[in-house]
DNA sequence: GCCAGTTTAAAACACTTGTTTCATAAATCA
DNA sequence: TGATTTATGAAACAAGTGTTTTAAACTGGC
């Protein structure tokens, strides 16, 4: 499960094949399907391995500013929740290798795009329950802000989160050419402040 | 051609055969290896319709907003920008069918997570190039902004914008999930007004 | 030692992939 | 028209896919 994750992240579904995967785990084919019953469920058990852990994570991150005893403001809220998006990636950078889950944020991003999971499952499991607990909170620290508009804001910064880390795989591929550096705790520092900012251009109605 | 783009952008370079291609355009497989030397070369001649074109729209889009005689505010450069991605698909909309390139910006976002194209050619020449002339834009419109933070700027902005779109693919995928039902043109409104006030958010240094 | 039950491994299987062959058909031009 | 080029189409090709078979090897209790 290790190596196929591993080369699920780093290939995706469909560029990974069972021999591959068999070769980096030094076991036979037979092996995969004997104990999974085939490549798509081991791909959902690979899932299975961190859907759950990733959720609470993320929903624990909410919970803890919502319910801790420092300061409920929306940075904090803001803050620790990309942090659990980037905090896999942040600990591969700091070891200088891969471990745990570290890149599967990257497989994320991919299922998104080009799914390969029983239908809904990500969106179930993961996307659903977040947005629920994220929405609450952000509707408390921000009761000024129309429910309906709740959801666009959270769209805005997932989609700076998800965008930033699919951007730092793009321009790792092509080397020379002129694309900005970006180092993780930056982009957590702006994507909060500037998260921030336009959630709070919604608190008097006034439009420049 | 029409054929090959129509399938590429509906389930990506690797999920279309050239046996499926040939069969919606009505022409043996060979013709293809034939015209253009196999499916990647197809894959490329795809794109080159409408890299251009699309680069050119983007750059086109906000030397209008710069140079015209309207109001030049960073809402309308926004609005503009945000227009040229969405366009395509809002013209798809209203026309309750497929069109031109109409789907072509969800085949951008696939390349973006799982590229095919040969090494750089989508950051090369559109990417970059639209970076630098955003770059400028919002520069002279923000003369406040520290340089150094117009590259993220932007990355919030664009990753809004792509996100966006690919969310709205994967809620198109599961139909019965209580997803909040995006409408374009309210995504537009709100990506315009969230990333002014986001960059806004930078005039005066205060941090609370 | 022997015999279930379980696990491993190589080979075979059935299928799809992109590409090529080659004979024929159509078009072009002297 | 007749020669030459260009285009087409069915079949073949080689390589790769996920999965299954089949037999051997191991395992642990008797």
């Amino acid at each position: 499960m290790e190596a196929a994750e591993e080369l699920f992240c780093r290939r995706g579904f469909k560029d990974t094949s069972v021999r591959e995967i068999a070769a980096a785990a030094g076991c036979n084919v037979a092996a995969i399907n004997y104990y999974f019953g085939g490549k798509e469920k081991l791909y959902v058990a690979v899932w299975g391995r961190w859907l759950e852990q990733m959720r609470e994570a993320r929903i624990d991150a909410i919970r803890r500013v919502m319910s801790g005893d420092g300061q409920r403001s929306l940075e904090t809220l803001l803050e620790s929740y990309a942090r659990t998006f980037v905090e896999p990636l942040a600990a591969e950078e700091r070891l200088h290798q891969r471990q745990g889950c570290s890149r599967f944020v990257e497989l994320m991003v991919r299922e998104m795009v080009d799914p390969h999971l029983p239908t809904d499952m990500f969106v179930r499991e993961m996307v659903s329950p977040v947005m629920v607990v994220l929405s609450e909170a952000v509707e408390t620290l921000c009761p000024w802000l129309e429910p309906s508009v709740v959801p666009h804001v959270i769209l805005s910064v997932v989609g700076q989160l998800v965008h930033a880390i699919a951007v730092r795989q793009m321009f790792g591929r092509c080397d020379d050419c002129d694309v900005p550096r970006l180092d993780l705790e930056q982009m957590v520092q702006h994507i909060v402040r500037f998260s921030a900012a336009g959630i709070r251009g919604y608190a008097n109605g006034e439009r420049k």
